[in-house]
RNA sequence: GGUGGGUUGGCCGAGAGGCGAGGCAACGGACUGCAAAUCCGUCUACACGGGUUCAAAUCCCGUACCCACCUCCA
């Protein structure tokens, strides 16, 4: 079975065809760096990390290319109410962001292109849209160049809007439009922003409108063609609709492919709008582990909504906690019984979900199938086709970014210090617990649970399994 | 006004004409000195009203409610 995925522009899921064969192109619009990533923000990042591991496990040669927007009207106004430079924000925001990407094992792209670093790219593009009659300088003197929608009669192709139905924005400014819709392709310099935030172009000193941005940074590092295009489905019009309109009218014929993931809200509301700072993703990691969060948001398929609670992600480390005890208890017992761990291969099941664009919950569930098997495989003591499942449990988790033993996972703040901290407390705990199994042989219940309670008001849970007690923290 | 999406068991969350995803929680049993973990079992749902079909959560028609986008929010 090939992979296939949904397409936005043909509302189907279709087979995947590369351009090139053997190779996979992909874009994918990242952030404004304009405020602390949220779950939101973090999910486009997951799924397409997802969608960009999937296909090089197929044995695509991947170029991903993820960008950041780093001026723009948010940027600017936030930045003057902080009282700081623009590009200090945008800046500062975007190391937040990688740090985020970091917690939650998202994988570099092959090249984040920012915004600001492309101008000269993007006046390119727009002098070719302007010689080819699709876009024109507003004769009011403002130093705006438009995108001019009705000489594109295929504009709304992507969202299937015609131009005529659409709701004319009520707060636009028409400024030097010819047609309320028409969208800025560059934005002249204004006296009240900062110069530093302005760039020479044949219409004057100024700055990109937003959507040339892509257009001009997907062609330059992908190619006129290229195979997937995503983004967060609020994207999709105006941002996406005119990125294509403009590219196309430049004689590029874009992404074959429109992937567009879905929200995460909290009670119904849209994320940017809501609660900022308490489900920033820094406030998430004081008290979940990245790899559980990024368990939460794997389990969603990317196009369904999901309604942010904590008790469903408390739900989702739960279940992720079951998966990781299999793989600790199944990699002890293959250690202690000499038995060589197999480098597994992953099950159809898992391969027929990943290939049914990208479905993560069927995949998701695939694993617990596998740990259900393995469990009772490890109860059995069949080592040798336990060692088959544990390989294919974590060839599946490796897939989908969540497998524990990547270094990655290895505790972002010191994790020497965590190992030694650890050696100490498993010495002055394993006295105690040689003391309680005195206590235990000589059947002296009282004192062995009393030594147990006694570690565990420490903050340390003793489990007794078949080959002697262990200790874990919380 | 235009364009889309949704409504599934106690909860989360898949599926898209016929074999009851999976997880969490709960309950019963096995194992255990007791726990924990694990295993076995139980709990049989698809907003509402019609229709098509041998067969509908899934297709069609209608109704209700919710949500997103319509010029710069992932």
């Amino acid at each position: 079975m090939t992979f296939r995925l949904y397409d936005t522009q043909t509302r189907e899921v279709r087979d995947f065809v590369p351009l090139q064969e053997g190779k996979a192109g992909l874009y994918v619009c990242g952030l404004t760096v304009q405020s602390e990533p949220h779950v939101g923000h973090v999910r486009s990042g997951v799924n397409f990390d997802v969608l960009q591991r999937w296909l090089r496990h197929l044995g695509y040669d991947v170029t991903f290319i993820r960008n950041i927007t780093d001026v723009d009207d948010k940027i600017l106004a936030k930045s003057a109410e902080q009282g700081r430079p623009w590009y200090n924000l945008a800046y500062a925001m975007h190391r937040e962001l990688d740090r985020a990407y970091d917690a939650l094992n998202v994988a570099p792209p092959t090249y984040e292109p920012a915004a600001t670093g492309h101008v000269p790219e993007m006046v390119e593009l727009i002098q070719e849209l302007v010689e080819r009659g699709h876009a024109y300088a507003a004769d009011d003197g403002s130093g705006d160049v438009y995108f001019d929608v009705r000489s594109w009669p295929s504009y709304g192709e992507l969202t299937h809007q015609a131009i005529d139905d659409m709701e004319a924005a009520a707060d636009a400014d028409p400024r030097g439009k010819r047609d309320p819709r028409d969208f800025a392709l560059w934005k002249g310099h204004k006296e009240s922003e900062p110069a530093t935030a302005s760039w020479p172009s044949p219409w004057g000193r100024g700055r990109p409108g937003w959507h040339i941005e892509c257009s001009a940074m997907a062609g330059k590092y992908l190619g006129a063609a290229f195979d997937i295009h995503g983004g967060g489905v609020d994207l999709r019009f105006p941002h996406h609709e005119n990125e294509q309109a403009q590219s196309r009218a430049a004689g590029r014929p874009f992404a074959t492919y429109w992937m567009h993931n879905a929200w995460i809200t909290t009670a119904g509301e849209k994320m940017s709008k809501s609660l900022g700072n308490t489900l920033s993703i820094p406030a998430i990691l004081e008290r979940y582990r990245g790899i559980e969060l990024r368990y939460y948001l794997v389990a969603a398929h990317y196009r369904s909504h999901v309604e942010f609670s904590f008790e469903a992600l408390d739900e989702a480390a739960a279940g992720f906690r079951r998966v990781e005890g299999f793989l600790e208890r199944a990699e002890e017992a293959l250690r202690a019984s000499g038995t060589p761990e197999h480098l597994g291969s992953v099950p159809p099941a898992f391969v027929h979900a990943m290939n049914d664009d990208l479905g993560t919950p069927a995949a998701v569930a695939a694993i617990h199938d596998a740990v259900r098997v393995g469990n009772r495989l490890l109860a059995e003591g069949s080592h040798e086709r336990l060692s088959e499942v544990l390989g294919a449990v974590q060839s599946m988790l490796e897939i989908l970014g969540l497998n524990p033993a990547s270094p990655v996972w290895a505790g972002s703040g010191g994790a020497a210090a965590d190992e030694k901290l650890s050696a100490a407390v498993d010495a002055l705990v394993s006295g105690l617990l040689e003391e309680r199994a005195r206590a235990r042989d000589a059947k002296d219940w009282a004192r062995a649970d009393a030594i147990r309670d006694q570690i565990k008001a420490a903050g340390i849970e003793v489990t007794d399994t078949p080959t002697g007690p262990t200790w874990t923290v919380g």
